[in-house]
DNA sequence: TTTAGTGCAAAGGCTTTGCAGATGT
DNA sequence: ACATCTGCAAAGCCTTTGCACTAAA
């Protein structure tokens, strides 16, 4: 897993971040990032949390939840929610926004753009009077390959 | 507060259901649907337990949550995720699907629906390989109230 | 040295489950 | 009567918080 070369940008990313703000940089957010950069891109903070616990034991679970916050607000991580009502973590960083396809059968997740949607979005916020910020769009379904099955 | 005479067709509608499968009528699912179909469209499970609390103590949480999952499988509910994290139930019957405008500032929802988009999302699912049965869209930022301000 | 960050354990909140008693069929 | 449903309380899970200790700056 050769993780180091495009975690280097999120690295610098976290650095800047922390100049900026004052807060410091420590062992465990640099850990946390490395594991959360290398695992699964939809993650929940309880299976990171475990993740971690493999690699680094010492690392406390009240650790990863404190972290994983202060990584949305550097922007290196977004919160997400599927359909379950738990809230999972994406890489942000080098990582424009998607919409996701989900299959209730094996729960692989496809992510997926269509700008037209995009548009016709926002006119449909206008008609309404709203100013969105962003959005969420989830397709539940069968994978090609479940439909098989 | 007539709720009286929409909730009739509710109240076949999970007649049919119970007879249908079997299940049995009791005294707490008609309450329970009563409070559910009165209350806010959009609800968790805790807000309901609490309004039935008031109107009838005797009914205890376990029992809302229960009878929440079995009016989903009755297709009178249907479970609705916002960006909290919590899952939330809206009434599904004479209530067709629609997408959810969400103020992030007063909470406010704003139900839309556009077929286009719609169609869409159809065509973006099949250039995935992708079999859906059903999606949802949040759309968040401000209402026109809260632009305002 | 001084203040933020951490680990641990406890507390919280919401949801589910086990069980004995109540209730529908 | 008999299987389901209910209420209660306990257990479970995930997440947050309090506190003394550690470690950046």
């Amino acid at each position: 897993m050769s993780s180091a070369s495009s975690n280097k940008a999120e690295r610098e990313i976290l650095d800047k971040y922390l100049a900026r703000t004052g807060v410091r940089r420590s062992a465990q957010r640099y850990k946390i990032m490395d594991v959360f950069l290398s695992a699964e891109h939809h993650i929940t903070v309880s299976e990171l949390s475990d993740l971690i616990k493999k690699k680094y034991p010492a690392i406390g679970a009240a650790t990863v939840y404190r972290t994983m916050k202060l990584f949305c607000e550097a922007g290196i991580a977004e919160e997400i929610v599927i359909g379950d009502g738990v809230v999972r973590y994406e890489h942000k960083y080098g990582h424009e926004h998607h919409d996701h396809l989900i299959c209730t059968d094996c729960g692989k997740f496809i992510e997926a753009k269509d700008s037209q949607i995009e548009l016709l979005q926002q006119k449909l916020a206008e008609r309404h009077d709203f100013s969105p910020t962003y959005h969420r769009l989830q397709i539940f379904g069968l994978c090609k390959k479940c439909q098989k099955d």
